[in-house]
DNA sequence: TTCATTTGATAACAAATGTTATCGTTTGTC
DNA sequence: GACAAACGATAACATTTGTTATCAAATGAA
């Protein structure tokens, strides 16, 4: 699992299996919650194989966040980062096998990572990106309309249409299972 | 201006004075633009007095992504960073009073503070909380109709609704400004 | 296989929101 | 002060989107 990063880190062979060390396999089925409401994050995932959903519960609705794929790494970020209870659910859609890392692990091989200036400015990179996928990801909403963020999830993330439920679909792009159904048969007598 | 920040920052008083001296005053009108859409950014903004907007042009239609006011630091982010053509315009709302640094000077400030842990960890810490922000933004535009929308900026950015003309706040809140109105006649009604 | 559950499509109707047009008020400029 | 431009409210109508209900197909568990 962990091979494949191996040569994206300038780091030692000890400190490299010393981190890798910390991290757990677990196999889990479809719909296992990772992490519940209310609960604090204390585990980071990453994904060898399956499919989660981040998802809040917005007055008994869902309303998803977020998808994450095969070698993504996956938790409620605020709740992690700040020690919040988390708003978010995080949960698998298909059955998946995990690898997870404790919080406690992971802050001390952060804190180390960030004396590397050259791995402390990919975290830096990597923060401002997040922000500007968000900064994407939000203004799609106020510009595009439901059937337009359509096309683009299926030009941009075909991966999500093809192997995530429909409502997930619905809840993450803001709009009503029936009205994802109507978008997607106008779309296709348009052909 | 900087003798307010001037505590907050660990530096010798060499750094600060060369620091600051970086920066550059200037005075301008309403409705002034800062940076034009398709430009390559390459000034800091900082607000000693008035209102600045950041807008794009979709399809002519003005849609606000942020306001800011006293003392905080503006940019087209995106295009400051990355050196993209930026797709956002930056104009003064009211008359204001402006201190800018040329990107160049800036980065040399950035690569430097780096170094010192401390400040390191703030730009870390700053680059975390922008992405809550526009997460929260974020959901909110999914999750909330436009008058809780509306309401909720009151409570939280009252200065934006005592000093945004109303139109831009409307298309802030990603509503036509009929509905805007709207809004507002129906808050008054169930007073 | 068989049955229950999940998933997705569709219709009918209701509610929310946009568009266009008009008018009065405020604001800024000369 | 006078005029033009900007701003905001409102009405009438069109369009989009949500809600509820029903049905069919796919899927999973026994």
């Amino acid at each position: 699992m962990f091979e494949q990063f191996r040569n994206k880190f300038p780091l030692s062979e000890e400190k490299w299996n010393e981190y890798v060390g910390h991290f757990n396999r677990i196999e889990v089925p479809a719909k296992t919650t990772l992490l519940e409401e209310g609960e604090i994050s204390k585990k980071l995932f990453i994904i060898e194989k399956g499919c989660i959903r981040v998802w809040f519960n917005n007055n008994g609705k869902d309303l998803t966040s977020q998808f994450f794929f095969e070698n993504q790494s996956v938790a409620s970020i605020e709740s992690f980062m700040k020690k919040f209870p988390s708003p978010a659910v995080v949960e698998t859609i298909e059955p998946s096998v995990l690898w997870w890392i404790h919080k406690e692990n992971l802050d001390i091989i952060i804190e180390e990572i960030k004396e590397i200036p050259e791995l402390r400015d990919r975290l830096i990179d990597m923060l401002f990106q997040r922000t500007f996928d968000y900064m994407k990801h939000f203004f799609s909403f106020i510009k595009d309309s439901p059937a337009q963020r359509y096309l683009s999830l299926i030009q941009e993330k075909p991966q999500i249409v093809q192997r995530v439920p429909q409502h997930y679909i619905a809840s993450y792009l803001g709009i009503s299972t029936v009205h994802l159904s109507r978008i997607k048969s106008k779309l296709l007598q348009n052909k």
